[in-house]
DNA sequence: AGAATTCAATTGTTCAACACTTGACATTGT
DNA sequence: ACAATGTCAAGTGTTGAACAATTGAATTCT
């Protein structure tokens, strides 16, 4: 047991990661209840150390909480998709033309990102590709050297996230985007800032409009099964 | 009592607004110390209730948790006000030159804060004024419509805040900043964007500089002190 | 059927206890 | 003197059990 790492947290932050984890990776799907008493008991943990870990996700928008009717994971709605994809945009293309040359730390960080995401793809494992596609755009936040942002931008990402891995199967094209972030990490080394951006914004509309599709199939596909209950 | 508001949120959270608003007001100030057994008691909450409290504001960026060494109330740096200073001109100028004409539901709110600001300032009450004038800016931000965005900046603002109510005594030309924040308003009635985020740039400029003579004043002066004693 | 009422399940909150960590103080050995 | 070590009290981290409050659904009543 490596104690010098793992102590250094409390168990309830523990917990958090470890609900985050499963929310994230899809194991625990939008909409899912999160009872205390069962969940608590399955991690070996109290049920007040459980709140603590509920109430950290739920200010970190994983989590919904409703006063005496519990937590559940949140569901991203379309307009929650539109306003992410807004921020995206606000956010990660002015990082892109503020790139200077000696900020180059972040550029190893993000070929890493680049390969992780190919290997991932290589191995048809979609959700580990989703994570290095995520990570490689949170690494273009770094860019405005502002830690208050970044990790405003992890939370948003981590929402996203939790939408992107609802339509893991069946989505189109996997491995589709591997050109166009290399092309983005090219231009970023090369010092081209403005073709680079101009790329980004075209990959940004085209993954907002392919997620808003797919989910509105999944919505529409969901209503009908409502319908067909009633 | 009133019942109807109070009781629809949790007893965390109304000990979280309780403290949120003491040390937004000054009254707890940065590097206080808060044990959880006497604060508890004197709130007549429980220990687990007041932990719960103490982890959203630590979330929040108000409190700052060590383990097994309690939370205290957040100390911004002259390195932080500049971090923040940088989110402001990132956001708060855009959002300026985002400002369409029909967003008109925005321009009332922000000619009542002024009128709050010029009121809190004839009656030389510093930290209403304090108060109105982060809300002036705060309302800029809803020219993006997104409301992570404004949640975010609610909370940068606060921080921002925290360290404001530092410097309330002898701070230099307290309505001073009244005749910007009106030329601000009629510019962005008129639609005159570009100038508004002119003029708004500038502001930045100044209020940073400010602040951060100020601590720094604080910081050297705290110094002395401290080497007065050893 | 529809409204009112019980009722069980679940969350919200409290309380008391114990384990663990920390920082300060006291002790020891040199 | 002084540095290393040991002791100790105070405070946090965590637990488990209890009770109050609320909700949603089942049940009863009209």
């Amino acid at each position: 047991m490596e104690r010098a790492q793992i102590h250094r947290v409390s168990v309830a932050d523990q917990v958090a990661s470890v609900l985050r984890q499963r929310i994230l990776t899809g194991e625990l799907r939008p909409g899912t209840p999160l009872q205390e008493v069962p969940l608590s008991a399955s991690l070996g943990v109290s049920r007040n150390t459980m709140r603590e870990a509920t109430r950290i996700l739920s200010l970190e928008g994983l989590l919904k909480r409703s006063i005496h009717r519990g937590v559940a994971v949140s569901q991203l709605s379309l307009k929650d998709v539109q306003e992410i994809y807004h921020l995206r945009r606000m956010l990660e293309i002015p990082a892109v033309l503020a790139a200077k040359a000696n900020q180059s730390d972040v550029l190893p960080e993000m070929q890493n990102a680049l390969e992780g995401y190919e290997r991932a793809v290589g191995d048809c494992d979609w959700g580990r590709a989703v994570s290095f596609d995520l990570q490689f755009h949170s690494l273009l936040i770094r860019f405005h050297r502002n830690r208050r942002l970044e990790s405003f931008y992890q939370r948003v990402i981590g929402e996203l996230r939790m939408g992107m891995v609802l339509v893991d199967r069946g989505h189109d094209d996997p491995g589709g985007l591997i050109p166009v972030h290399r092309k983005m990490y090219q231009l970023l080394a090369a010092g081209k800032l403005k073709p680079c951006a101009a790329v980004l914004a075209q990959h940004l509309d085209d993954s907002e409009s392919r997620l808003s599709r797919v989910m509105n199939g999944q919505m529409s596909q969901r209503n009908t099964q409502l319908e067909t209950l009633t």
